[in-house]
DNA sequence: CAGGGTGTTTGCGATAGCTCAAAACGGGCA
DNA sequence: TGCCCGTTTTGAGCTATCGCAAACACCCTG
């Protein structure tokens, strides 16, 4: 187990407002593991044991329904938190973890949670803000869920995913890790059937390019609009 | 405006791990005021000047579109808090609040919680638990939305709704608050016709007595067995 | 007690998106 | 290099649910 650079994290929100001595006092409670693609991290249901900082690669929280049916909860990205069951006051994982590239993350055993807090009181403070957010995110998620059709509904989840992990290209923004069709479907609440019908319309019409479980956005602003023209403006 | 007798709030789980003299310097910062059956408390996208602690009666918390369309994020009943806005880290509500029915609530000013967090750390970690939980039910909500049919959609918001303010009657448990079939369609992500029309069909094999704003479940575990049945398990 | 207004019910198309089915594709691995 | 498996594409019906429209019922007010 190597030593974490404290600089490497240190301008993280999580540890905004975080003496460097104490940074350093918190990483040394926590060991860092590297997960292949593909591997879970930790299942929903399982007991949490662990609180984990993402630091290479991106992983995928799902959430899974007693029949079976999966929804993409988010999508992790370096320098994000998951795994935070014990702050929410929960003993067991709500979802499932599963690194969708070859990632590295640190781990905090969960007894350890309650000590750091009451040393470093900032920590609560800046994770209660990131909570705050996703919860925020979550409610968006579910007026555009009520609201919209399901290719707004698309477009806006790439212009995320853009946003979070996008890379840039000549060509325009890449989606940075693999992703399918089916998750797609399952950030959206639609079917894969459907988000291949719509990423060809869109292919043909040169806004995306697109390929196994890898996806381009050619033309960016022309999603934005996409994802927020009412639904009747149709082109006539 | 009058003293608040801390014997009414020290249970709430927003002031677990709070000194009795402590929560009466808390409480000393807030004041309380009373809002009127259909009062709006706050809007959306106005300056957060103010968190809340419901007391008495029923909030609405509902976000709107910019195309004006609406979803109840949820319903507020006593001993909760709302209005957290500057918890996350927000400076302007991300939604409108109103009073359903003659409310009181406490009121804190937004610029006293940084002082209050740093002086009662417990309350930063009680509000993380909640916020959390918040967090929780919403992705709950999103795959609900993701995965079931709206008549299900609408038995699981009623037995939330009855578990949260149900009032036991010989007959069943009624919504202890004015609800309409547009709000519930605003929670389930439909429109008012069909919940009309699905409460017609509950109304017909006896599992609710409803009305104007008003909604009985007469068999709740009638409609349990509704909420947790596989979409195509129909009686033939 | 009548009037007006909000909330509710119900009918009747219209349709977005689902389901089922099958074929084509692409990449990694032996 | 060729095979195999997971992913993607595409077609063709089907249906749950919406959208619109109109009639209705209840409650509060004057």
């Amino acid at each position: 187990m190597a030593k974490v650079d404290t600089s490497l994290v240190a301008h993280l929100p999580l540890f905004a407002g975080v003496k460097p001595e104490d940074l350093e006092e918190i990483l040394r409670e926590a060991r860092s593991a590297r997960y292949p693609k593909n591997s879970a991290i930790f299942e929903q249901g399982a007991d949490a044991q662990s609180f984990f900082l993402l630091l290479h690669g991106h992983v995928r929280a799902a959430k899974t329904t007693p029949t079976g049916e999966q929804i993409v909860v988010r999508y992790v990205a370096p320098g994000e938190t998951f795994g935070l069951a014990m702050a929410i006051g929960a003993t067991r994982y709500p979802a499932t973890a599963i690194a969708v590239d070859d990632s590295v993350a640190l781990i905090w055993p969960t007894s350890a949670w309650p000590r750091l807090v009451e040393r470093f009181p900032s920590l609560a403070a800046n994770t209660l803000q990131t909570v705050g957010t996703r919860l925020q995110e979550s409610h968006t998620r579910i007026l555009e869920m009520s609201t919209q059709q399901v290719e707004q509904r698309v477009a806006h989840a790439l212009l995320r995913l853009a946003k979070q992990s996008g890379k840039k290209l000549d060509r325009g923004i890449e989606i940075d890790f693999p992703i399918s069709r089916q998750d797609i479907a399952q950030m959206t609440g639609t079917t894969l059937h459907t988000v291949s019908r719509i990423l060809s319309g869109w292919e043909q019409q040169g806004l995306v390019e697109s390929g196994r479980q890898r996806i381009i956005l050619r033309d960016p602003h022309g999603i934005v609009v996409l994802a927020e023209r009412s639904p009747d403006s149709g082109v006539a």
